[in-house]
DNA sequence: AATGAATGAGTATTCATTCAT
DNA sequence: TATGAATGAATACTCATTCAT
C-alpha cells in the first residue's frame, strides 16, 4: 500500500495554478485539475477533501512562500537602505518568478473559496514588513507618515509594476527596475 | 406597449456589482443576479444575450466611467503640479467611491469572461494619462524614467492604497491622502 | 377597431409550415412563428389560444384540404379505371404541390400536440377512398383482397414515391409517374 | 474500478425509443430518458455527449439494424422470386417487430437533430436493395421502369401497410400479408 | 386588435463529490 | 491508494404564455 505521494500534491498545485491563470478561478473544474495533474478525479479527493480545501491550502502555501522569500539575505546588521533594497528586490523577484501564484492569490479575494481561517492566518503576513518600515522611520530615513500607508505604498508600486510588465509582455529591464526602486525610495524618504 | 426599461439595465448592473463583491465572479449566478435586480430570470436575457455579454458590457461600462472621471476639472492651462494633483485625486476618489466596480474589473482579468474585443477596447484607456506623464517629463518636473514605468508607479500606489483602506475598514483620512500624494509626487519628481 | 384578419391566419399557417419543414416540429417556437409571419408574439395568441390549438387547427386544415382535392374532377359515371386514375393523380399532385403540409402531418403523429378530437376527426378521411376501392372490387376489376389492404397499398406507393422524389431532389417525370400508376394498377387489379 | 457498462447504452436506447413513440421527438427530455433508463441525468452524458449525439447514434444504429436484417436468409443462387420474397418478408417483419425504431427514424427526418454526417452515412442503405431490383430487371421479370421507382414502390407498400396495421391495431394476418406481397409482385412484374 | 417586454417553469448540460472495483 | 463511472443538485438559458400599453 503506497502512501500519499508528495510529488502528486505538487502536480495538483501546478495544475491548479496553470489552469487558474488560463481561465480564472471561475472557470476551473476539479476534473480538469485532475486531468492536467495526470491523475484521476477520485485521486484528487484523496489528497484534498474538496475544492474548498484545495484552494485554501494552495492559497496559504502561496502566501507563505511569498513571505518566506521576502527576507532572504536580509541582514539587520547592515545599513538600512541596503537591507530595504534587498527586501524590495525579493518582493519584486518573487512576484515576477511566481506570477501564477500572484494571480491565484488575487483571484481568491472575493471568491467564495477563501474561508475565515485562511484569511485570518494570512493577514499577519505584513508583520515583518511593518517592522522594516518602522525601522526606516526610527532611523529617521522615512517620512513621518502612517507606517501602514508607507508599507502599502511600497507594495503597491511593486505589484502594479510586475502586473503591468506581465500583461504588456515587456519583461522588466535592469534600468526600469532601478527606476522603480528609486521612485519608491524617493517617495518614502524624508 | 411596454418598452425596454433603461432603469432595468442599471438595476442589473448594480445587482451584478454587488454580488461580485460579495462572492466573486466565480460565485455569481444569473438567477441570483435577476433576483437581486428584482426581475425574472428570463427578463435578464432580454437585456443581455448571456452571462458573457452581461459581464463584458458591465466591464466596459466601468472602465469607461473610470476614465471619464479621471480628467474632470483638469485644466491644461494651469500649472502642471496642480493639474496632476487633480487627476491623482480624481483617480483616488473614483476608486474609493466605486470600489465595487474596481473589484469587478480586477476579477475580470483572468476570468473566462472577457473577450478579445473588450480587452482591446479598454486597453487604450491609459492614453490620456500617458500624455499627462509626458507633460511632466517635458516640463522637466518628472524623472527621466520610462513614461510607462512612471504611470504604473502612480497608478499602483493609488490602487493598493484604496484596496487596503477598504479591506482594513479604515477610511482614508485627509492626512493619509496627503501623505500618499506626497509619496507619489516625491517618487516621480526629479 | 380592426377585426381578426384572415390574411394573418394564412401568414401564420405559412410560417408554421415553412419552419416545421426546416427544423421539424421539435424545433419550432411560437416567437419564431410570429417573427416569420411578420407579427408580434402577442398577436399570435389572439389568433390561436396556444401552440396546441395552432398545430391542431393547421393539421386539420391540411388534412381537409388534402381530402377535398382527392375527388376533384372525379365523375362516378365515367368508367372505373379513368376515375381511379384521376383520384390517383389528384393524390399524387396534392402531395407534390403541398409537400410542406405532408411533412407537417407526418410530424404530428407521435407528437404531443395532436389531441384526441383532431385524431378522431381526421380518421374518417379515408371513407370516400374506401368507397372507391369497393367499387373497383364490385366491378370485378380489383383483387378480392381486404379493401383496407388495397387502399393502403395504393396510398403507400404514392406517399413513398413523392417523399423520395422530394428528398432525392429529382422531380417526378411524366414517364416515372406513368410507371408508378401502372405498378399500382397492375398490383391491385385481378 | 468501474467500467463503462454496455448494457447501459442498450437501456438508454430502449428508453429513448419508447419515449419517442409515446410523445414524439418533440416531447422527449434528457432527464426523462435517464429516468426511464434507470440512471442519473449526469450518467446519460457519460455515454452521450449531448442530446444530438444520442439521437444521431440511435438513428444510425436503427438504420444499420434494419439493413442488416433485410438480406437474412437471402440466397442469390436460389430463383429470383423466392429470394425477392424473402427480402420482402424480412423488411416487413423488421418493421413490424421494430415499429418503435421505424417511428424514431421517421421522426428524425425534418428534425433539428440529424446532422449531415448521419444523413450521408445512412443514404447508402438502399444500395443492396437497388441491386436486387436490378437483378429482377436483368432476369426480365420486372418492368423496364426506373430502378429507383421500382424500389420505392416496393418499400412504400410495405411501410404504409405496417404503419396502418399498427395504428388501426389490427395485426397483419397471413392472408393480408400474402395479398400485400401479391400486389407488390404483380405491380412490379412485367 | 396589436405589440413586445416580462414572466417563471422547464430543459440541456455541467460539475463537485461519492463509490464500487 | 488509485481509478473513473455514477450521481443529482445546480446552472445557464429557452420558450409558451401573459400583460401593460
Amino acid at each position: 500500500m503506497k502512501l500519499k505521494d508528495d510529488r502528486k500534491t505538487e502536480q495538483i498545485f501546478e495544475a491548479t495554478l496553470s489552469l487558474v491563470n488560463e481561465k480564472g478561478l471561475a472557470g476551473v473544474t476539479m476534473s480538469e485539475i485532475a486531468r492536467t495533474a495526470g491523475i484521476a478525479t477520485g485521486t484528487l479527493y484523496i489528497y484534498f477533501k474538496n475544492k474548498d480545501e484545495l484552494i485554501n491550502t494552495l492559497f496559504a502555501e502561496c502566501r507563505k512562500a511569498s513571505i518566506d522569500s521576502y527576507f532572504k539575505n536580509y541582514d539587520a546588521s547592515k545599513p538600512f537602505k541596503s537591507g530595504f533594497a534587498i527586501v524590495w528586490m525579493n518582493i519584486l523577484q518573487y512576484r515576477i518568478q511566481n506570477f501564477e501564484k500572484v494571480v491565484l492569490m488575487d483571484q481568491c479575494y472575493h471568491s467564495p473559496f477563501l474561508n475565515e481561517c485562511t484569511i485570518k492566518m494570512t493577514k499577519q503576513w505584513k508583520q515583518p514588513l511593518f517592522k522594516l518600515i518602522e525601522r526606516g522611520k526610527d532611523e529617521n530615513v522615512f517620512k513621518e507618515a502612517d507606517t501602514f500607508a508607507l508599507l502599502i505604498f511600497m507594495i503597491g508600486s511593486i505589484h502594479e509594476g510586475v502586473k503591468n510588465a506581465h500583461y504588456s509582455q515587456k519583461p522588466l529591464t535592469k534600468a526600469t527596475i532601478d527606476a522603480m526602486f528609486n521612485m519608491c525610495w524617493d517617495g518614502m524618504k524624508k
